[in-house]
DNA sequence: TGTATCTAAGATGCATACAAGTTTGGAGGT
DNA sequence: ACCTCCAAACTTGTATGCATCTTAGATACA
């Protein structure tokens, strides 16, 4: 048996390059029912089926079961045995875990790059005050998201943690569907939001990694009250 | 169309009891593949298939391929379509961002315990001084590792998150596999080992935070040390 | 009415078959 | 010796069928 294939040469592009000739059916799934999930097409505590996807789609149930596969591990569905995938519901209390573990991820970043040295710090807070996610300007719901999404992202990629990142990118994930689902009216905040970013990428760019925190903590915590839940967030530093 | 069936009974049974009763062929081969996974059979960037495990098996590639999948969202595999799983190589880089995402969330934890009151990080000190990861005992290799893994763990769960502690599970199993390449004679870091986990458990006991923070960081620079990483780890506090 | 039981419907678990992409190695020409 | 091309042997992707489990609801009975 010629099994131990070891070391062969490397494998060339692990991500499809983004084109999307002929989407593998698993991919159309997985867009499919997370789009749903998003958008409250299927709310909590909803009970799905492989089946019913599957025909929805116009496709097997095999690609579908990847699709739930996927969407379990990242904390949208919870698979029960014979019985179905629930559309695991949103509490508060989870809410709140969810923002609890994006301030300790971004607050890692801000302290690793502070470590890094202070000009690392600047940097990274001028790159930011360059984003979209801090000048106002006529942009749809979505793409003011989308702008919102990328600043907090950027901001921990620049820790240069792969592994951190990875984490945060699925909490990112997450906290969509929460802010989805609790229709807030965007609009409103969106003022105060793209202050809030200033300031952030303000304190960095000075080098104040104390001071970024707190407003990082400050700004977590007005879109914890916006969405309704508890905005109590621990401090972080002694 | 019955697809509605919202707001059913509440499923009861999530995780299964623990019990074997004729365990699923997708649950053996999670097991089968990760545990090679672990004990070195599969090494850094070997390409493993599907069919060849469903062979060794004595199972259809189904049950396999939910595996990889599980095992690619834990981050140990790496799916190349119509190539094969590619067994993540580890890099010291990744051995250290690892690292560096351990410290964090479970720094968080203990900052957290603290800010919910000096009392409650007596508790858990107090607790976690009973560990058997703080007393030295005849304990083989695997059950000392188990010790350490349960050790942790309970530190992370006591701050009451569980997104956080999800994250932390998923850190763990990773980390077990880059200690188990790096054959590390852990005998003789026992000791050692032993007395950090009581050095910490008693920081926290006396309610101290900061100084349990500095303990842990020591404790895990202790780790990357013994398994041939960089130790140098970032402040986590201003 | 209330309750135990049985049955049918619907769900997943897994095996199997086939389609299609990728790699590899050699035949054949230069 | 060195390309070029092609075919066979891999691989995964998906569809389909059947076994089994779960559950809801009808039915029989007290």
């Amino acid at each position: 048996m010629s099994n131990t294939t070891s070391s062969e040469t490397i494998p060339a592009s692990p991500t499809s390059t983004g084109d999307h000739e002929r989407e593998p059916a698993a991919d159309r799934a997985y867009r499919h029912v997370k789009t749903g999930l998003l958008d409250g097409s299927y709310p909590d505590g909803h009970l799905l089926s492989e089946g019913e996807i599957a025909q929805t789609l116009r496709m097997s149930r095999t690609p579908v079961r990847e699709a739930f596969l996927r969407l379990q591990s990242e904390g949208f569905l919870r698979l029960y045995p014979k019985r179905g995938a629930l559309v695991v519901p949103i509490t508060p209390a989870e809410a709140h875990s969810l923002m609890e573990a994006r301030l300790t991820l971004e607050s890692f970043a801000i302290d690793k790059l502070a470590a890094l040295g202070r000009q690392r710090l600047a940097a990274i807070g001028r790159e930011l005050l360059e984003h979209p996610a801090c000048h106002p300007g006529e942009l749809s719901d979505a793409e003011t998201h989308e702008a919102d999404r990328a600043f907090h992202a950027r901001l921990v990629a620049a820790a240069d943690n792969p592994v951190v990142t990875d984490l945060y990118s699925a909490l990112r994930d997450r906290q969509l569907r929460i802010t989805a689902t609790a229709r807030t009216h965007e609009s409103s905040r969106r003022a105060a939001v793209t202050e809030q970013h200033n300031g952030l990428a303000t304190a960095l760019r000075d080098g104040d990694a104390a001071l970024a925190k707190h407003r990082l903590r400050e700004h977590l915590a007005h879109t914890m009250r916006a969405i309704g839940i508890s905005e109590h967030l621990p401090h972080l530093d002694t």
